[in-house]
RNA sequence: UGCCCGAUGGUGUAAUUGGCAACACGUCUGACUCUGGAUCAGAAGAGUCCAGGUUCGAGCCCUGGUCGGGCAACCA
C-alpha cells in the first residue's frame, strides 16, 4: 500500500542502510549535545529537529547531553533554558538528561589506560610552546622533549595533576599520535588540562577536565550512540573521534560521527559569541528579545513549535553550506498563524471615522466569523456605532487610482458593518487628517444579502468601546543581508534602527480585554500577534509575530 | 605549499541498481473573495562549475582542473 518511495536526505539513507545491514544490532540511537554556554538559536532548531525527528522516523532513541567539559564558560541557566526550549518544541529525550560530566570518571581510567599503553603523556610546556611546535596546516610539527617520558613518570604526574599539585596551565595530558599529520588535530592533541575552576555539576571534584575531542566520542560510545551527528567543522575531528575510540571499543558495536551543514539565515547573526554580545551590551532586551533568533526569542515573538519544525523540515539537510532566506521562516509562521487564530480588530494607527447619518447612542452587535479557515470556528459579537476608529493608512486624500480603500467620495466597506461613503474630513494645522466624515448605507448591512461592489473592506473599532493596547512592531535586526560577512565592517554597523517600533494608542476590539500572555491572534488586515509577557490586565502589549503578506505594500513600493 | 569537504533555477532540497532534471519558498499572470489575507489555476526561471573519458545513454561513474568553505583554543 506505500504510495510513494519517499526520497531520503543522506542521514536517513546511512541510518537506513544501518538498519538492513544489522549494524549494531539495528539500532538507532542519537544524541543532541549542546553545551550549556549559552541559549539554544533557531540553528540548534534544526539540530534538535534532525536528532530527535529521526530517532521517531526509525523507532530509535534521542539523548539529551550536556557537553560540559568547560566549567569556566557554562552555567546552570543554560541547561535549565535548554531543557525547556526542547520540550517547547515538543521532542521528549531519551531518559534523563545525560552529562558529559556524568563520565569524568571513566574518562580518566581511559586515559590512565592509554598512559599504561604508551598512547598518552604529560607535557610541561607552556601553551605558547605548545602551539608553535605544532606547526602549521602546511608544515609538520615537531615532537615536545616531554614526548618520550617513562610510562611511570606520566602515570605519576597525571595523578598528580588530577590531585591539583599544579597549577592552571602548567601541565597537560596530550594523546600520542602523530605530529607530522597533515591534520592539525592528529598532532598529539590535548586530552586534559588544569582548571581550578568550580564546576556546576561537580563543583571542587575535578580541577582536569577532558577536552572536547576526548569527551565526545567516549560519551557516544557510553551512552550506546550509534548516529553521532555534528556540523561540518567538526568534519576534520572526524579521524581522531575515531582514533579515541580505536583505543577503547570493545565488541563489535561502535559509534558514528556524520557531519552535515549548520543552518544560516539571511540577515540574522547566528554566532553564540555574536547573540551573547547583543545581549551584554543591551542592544536586544535579554536572551528572548523577540528579535533574536533565539528558541526563546522566537517564542516570545509568537512562532508556534509547529512552525519551527515544518521550517526544519523544509529547509532539508545536506553537506554544502547554505544560506536560507528568512522568509522561509516568516512563511512557515504564517502558514500555521493562518489556519489557528482567530481573526480580531485592531487600529494600530488610529483615525475617527464618524458616521454622520447613523443615530447617536446606537449601538450594534456585528457578528464575525473567528476563524474562516477553521469550519468548526464560532462568531463572536463585535460592537459597532456612530464613531469608529479606522486605519490612517487606509485614508487618502488624493489617492492613486489603485488605491483601494477610503478617499473623498469613495465607498468601502466596514468589515462586518455597512458600505460607506466618504463625505467629508478634517485637518489640524499640520496637514494631518483628524476626522473623516461619512454617510452609511442601512440597506447593506452584512448578512442582509444587499450589496454592491466596493473596491475595499476596511477593519475598525468601535471608539466607544475600543479598549487601548500597546503593540510592539518587530522587525529583522539587521538590515544587511549576511551582517557578520562583513570583513572590515562590525556586525553591529548594519542594526536596523527600526527593528522595533512602540505603538501606545492602538485601538481594539473588547474582547480582546481578556488576552493572556502567550495567546495568538490576526489582527485583520495587518499581521499575526501575540500577547507579550509585559502584559496586564488593563495595560495589555502585543507583539507583531509577522505582517500579513500585503501585495498592495509591495506594488507601493 | 598541505589536508578535509562541497558545487543542481534567485534561495533551499530531490532525482535510491546510470534512463525525459522534480518539489518548496520567492517572482509574475489570472480567478475568487466582506481581510489587497487565505484559497485556486497558470507562467517564467537550471540542462546540473569547467574540460576530457567510460557508456546506446552521465547530475549520478573515472581523470584533471576551477571556484567556495573548513582545519594551526589548554573552546565546543
Amino acid at each position: 500500500m506505500e504510495s510513494e518511495k519517499k526520497s531520503l536526505n543522506f542521514i536517513e539513507a546511512i541510518i537506513k542502510e544501518d538498519i538492513e545491514s544489522n549494524k549494531n544490532g539495528g539500532r538507532v540511537h542519537l544524541r543532541f549535545p549542546p553545551e550549556p554556554n549559552g541559549y539554544l538559536h533557531i540553528g540548534h532548531a534544526k539540530s534538535i529537529c534532525l536528532n530527535f525527528g529521526l530517532a521517531e522516523e526509525y523507532g530509535g532513541k534521542c539523548n539529551l547531553r550536556f557537553d560540559d567539559t568547560n566549567p569556566v564558560k557554562e552555567d546552570v541557566e543554560y541547561v535549565d533554558s535548554i531543557k525547556e526550549d526542547i520540550k517547547w518544541l515538543g521532542f521528549k529525550w531519551d531518559g534523563e538528561p545525560k552529562y558529559a560530566s556524568d563520565y569524568f570518571g571513566k574518562l580518566y581510567e581511559w586515559a590512565v589506560k592509554l598512559i599504561k599503553e604508551g598512547k598518552a603523556y604529560v607535557d610541561d610546556q607552556p601553551q605558547e610552546l605548545i602551539s608553535e611546535q605544532r606547526g602549521v596546516p602546511t608544515r609538520p610539527g615537531i615532537e615536545s622533549p616531554y614526548r618520550n617520558r617513562s610510562v611511570e613518570e606520566n602515570l605519576d604526574l597525571f595523578e598528580r595533576m588530577k590531585k591539583g599539585e599544579f597549577e592552571d596551565g602548567s601541565k597537560v595530558l596530550r594523546a600520542k599520535i602523530d605530529m607530522s599529520s597533515p591534520n592539525m588535530h592528529m598532532r598529539d592533541p590535548i586530552m586534559y588540562r588544569i582548571l581550578h575552576a568550580e564546576h556546576h555539576r561537580t563543583g571542587n571534584e575535578w580541577c582536569i577536565y577532558p577536552m572536547y575531542d576526548w569527551a565526545h566520542g567516549q560519551s557516544d560510545y557510553i551512552e550506546g550512540i550509534t548516529h553521532s551527528l555534528c556540523t561540518l567543522e567538526f568534519e576534520i575531528h572526524r579521524p581522531l573521534y575515531d582514533w579515541f575510540l580505536d583505543q577503547i571499543v570493545e565488541g563489535d558495536y561502535r559509534p558514528r560521527q556524520i557531519e552535515f551543514a549548520r543552518l544560516n539565515l539571511s540577515y540574522t547573526v547566528m554566532s553564540k559569541r555574536k547573540l551573547l554580545q547583543l545581549v551584554e551590551e543591551g542592544i536586544v532586551n535579554g536572551w528572548d528579545d523577540p528579535r533574536m533568533p533565539t528558541i526563546s526569542g522566537l517564542r516570545r515573538r509568537g512562532y508556534t513549535p509547529e512552525s519551527i519544525r515544518n521550517f526544519a523540515d523544509r529547509i532539508g539537510v545536506a553537506k554544502r553550506d547554505n544560506v536560507i532566506d528568512v522568509g522561509l521562516l516568516e512563511f512557515s509562521v504564517r502558514e500555521h498563524l493562518n489556519k489557528i487564530t482567530d481573526r480580531m480588530m485592531a487600529v494600530l494607527n488610529p483615525v475617527k471615522l464618524i458616521i454622520t447619518n447613523y443615530p447617536e447612542g446606537k449601538v450594534e452587535d456585528v457578528e464575525l466569523i473567528n476563524n474562516p479557515e477553521d469550519e468548526n470556528s464560532a462568531s463572536r459579537k463585535v460592537p459597532f456605532s456612530k464613531v469608529v476608529y479606522i486605519e490612517r493608512d487606509d485614508f487618502m486624500e488624493n489617492p492613486p487610482k489603485k488605491f483601494f480603500r477610503l478617499g473623498p467620495g469613495r465607498e468601502v466597506r466596514l468589515k462586518g458593518a455597512y458600505i460607506v461613503k466618504c463625505e467629508d474630513y478634517k485637518k489640524d494645522e499640520n496637514g494631518n487628517i483628524t476626522e473623516i466624515y461619512c454617510t452609511y448605507d442601512p440597506e447593506t448591512k452584512s448578512g442582509s444579502g444587499v450589496s454592491r461592489k466596493v473596491k475595499g473592506t476596511l477593519h475598525w473599532v468601535s471608539a466607544e468601546h475600543a479598549i487601548n493596547a500597546e503593540v510592539r512592531l518587530y522587525d529583522r535586526l539587521f538590515k544587511d543581508e549576511d551582517p557578520a560577512g562583513h570583513k572590515d565592517v562590525d556586525f553591529k554597523e548594519f542594526l536596523n534602527p527600526e527593528s522595533l517600533k512602540i505603538l501606545k494608542d492602538c485601538k481594539l476590539e473588547p474582547s480582546l480585554a481578556d488576552a493572556e500572555p502567550g495567546d495568538k491572534f490576526q489582527f485583520q488586515r495587518i499581521g499575526y500577534f501575540c500577547v507579550d509577557k509585559d502584559s496586564k490586565p488593563g495595560n495589555l502589549v502585543f507583539n507583531r509575530t509577522v505582517p500579513l503578506r500585503d501585495s498592495w505594500a509591495k506594488k507601493s513600493k
